[in-house]
DNA sequence: AATATAGAATGACTACAGTCATTGAATGCA
DNA sequence: TGCATTCAATGACTGTAGTCATTCTATATT
C-alpha cells in the first residue's frame, strides 16, 4: 500500500529550499521585511529553523535575492521601452528618456524602502552575498547599448568607451539612487537624475 | 568631612555620555567595531546597560558619530590642500586633482571598512541618525568653492549653477565610493574617480 | 524645611539572528 | 541484502542589541 511517489533526496531539498522561499516571499509581501523574523518564516513554511540556514546564508541574503529579482525583472522592462520610443529620437534625448523612466520605476514600482534595503544589505561585512548577485547587469548592458549606438551615430564623442560611459552611467545612478534612499521624501529623484545627467552629457567645461 | 566637590545633575549627565563615548572609541580602534559589544563599553565606562540608551540612540548611532567626526576632520584638510596647489592650475586640473586627493584620503586615511560601516548605518530605518549628521557639508562647501572659482574665470561653462555642479559632484562621489566598500579591493577608487570626473568635465555629447 | 518633580541611572528582561551537535533517511557499494 | 556514507533536517542553545519598570537624587516649589 506503498502509494506515496518517490522523490529523491535532491528533490526533497529543492522542494524544501522553495517552501521557504515562497514562505518567506509571502509574509515579507503581507507584513514588511522587518515585522517578519525566521522564526515566522519556518513555521510558516513547516521546517524547523536549520533548515533556513542550510539553504540561504543569512536572512539578509533572501531579502536580497528576493529585491534583486524583482529589480532584475523591472530592469528587463527597459528593453521594450526604448523599442517603443521613436526611431528618429536623437540619443542625447533617448539616454534621457531611459533616466527619467529608471527614475519612474525606482519610485514607482521598486519604491525607496526596497532599495533601502538592498543598499544596506549590499554592503553588510559578508561580501557572500554580493559574489552570488550580480547588480544592476541588467542596467548596465541596456546602457551600454544606448551609449555605443550614440557612438555609432556620432552624436557621442569617441574621446571614451560605452563600455566606460556605461559604468560611469551605472555608478551616478547609484549615487542619485543612494541620496534619494537617505533624503526621501525630501528628494526628487527623476528631478535629481535628469539634471545630473544633463551635465554628464553637456560637460562643465569650456576646452574641447 | 564632605569633601566632595558639588557637581551639578546636568554635568553629571554630560560626564556619563562622554565616559561612554570615550570608551567605545578606545575599544572600537583597539578591536574593531564588530568585536566589541554594547556591553564592553558599558562595563569598560562603569556604567550601566541601560546608560548607554539613556545618551546614545543606539549602538549604530554612536558608531557613525565617530567616523562622521573623522570624516569631517579629513574633509577640512582639503581646504589645506587647495591652497597648496600652485596659483595658476587651470580649473579642471584643480577639479581632477582634488578629486585625487578625495581619493587618496578615502583609501589610506578612513578605509574602505569605516566608509562601509558610515553608509550602512545611513541607510538604516532610524533616519534619527540622518537628522543630526549632516553628511558631506564640509566637501560640498570645497567643491562649491572650486567650481565657482572655475566659472568665474571662464574656464567652466555657465550654463550650469555651481551649486548644481557641486552638488551632483557629491552625488557622484558617493557613487563612486559605494561601488568601492562593495567590490573592494578589486575596484581602484582614485582610476574611476579620475575617468569618472573626466567624462564629467569633458560631456560626452557633440552638441554644444 | 518639607514635599514634589524631573530625569539620570539601573540591570533583569525580551526578541531575534544565527550555531552546532545530533538524528535519520536516502543513496552507494560489498 | 546488509553495511557505510552522505547530507538534509532538527531544535535547543548562544550572543547581543535594545527595553522598561523601578530606584535614586538633585533641583524646584511650597
Amino acid at each position: 500500500m506503498q502509494q506515496k511517489i518517490k522523490i529523491s533526496r535532491k528533490e526533497q531539498a529543492v522542494q524544501t529550499k522553495s517552501k521557504i522561499y515562497a514562505s518567506a516571499e509571502q509574509l515579507f509581501s503581507k507584513y514588511g521585511v522587518d515585522s517578519v523574523n525566521v522564526d515566522d518564516i519556518v513555521k510558516h513554511a513547516g521546517v524547523a529553523k536549520g533548515s533556513f540556514y542550510v539553504h540561504f546564508e543569512s536572512k539578509d541574503v533572501l531579502i536580497a535575492m528576493l529585491i534583486n529579482d524583482y529589480v532584475n525583472k523591472a530592469d528587463t522592462d527597459y528593453k521594450t521601452y526604448l523599442e517603443s520610443l521613436p526611431s528618429d529620437m536623437v540619443p542625447h534625448d533617448v539616454v534621457l528618456s531611459l533616466v527619467g523612466k529608471i527614475a519612474d520605476v525606482l519610485t514607482d514600482i521598486i519604491g525607496c524602502e526596497n532599495m533601502r534595503i538592498l543598499y544596506r544589505i549590499q554592503l553588510g561585512k559578508d561580501n557572500k552575498t554580493n559574489a552570488l548577485i550580480d547588480y544592476n547587469r541588467e542596467l548596465y548592458k541596456i546602457v551600454y547599448d544606448v551609449i555605443a549606438n550614440g557612438i555609432n551615430q556620432k552624436a557621442f564623442l569617441p574621446s571614451f568607451s560605452a563600455e566606460e560611459i556605461a559604468k560611469q552611467f551605472v555608478v551616478s545612478y547609484r549615487g542619485l539612487t543612494f541620496e534619494w534612499c537617505i533624503r526621501y521624501p525630501d528628494f526628487n529623484l527623476k528631478e535629481e537624475a535628469l539634471r545630473h545627467f544633463e551635465i554628464l552629457l553637456a560637460g562643465i567645461s569650456h576646452s574641447k
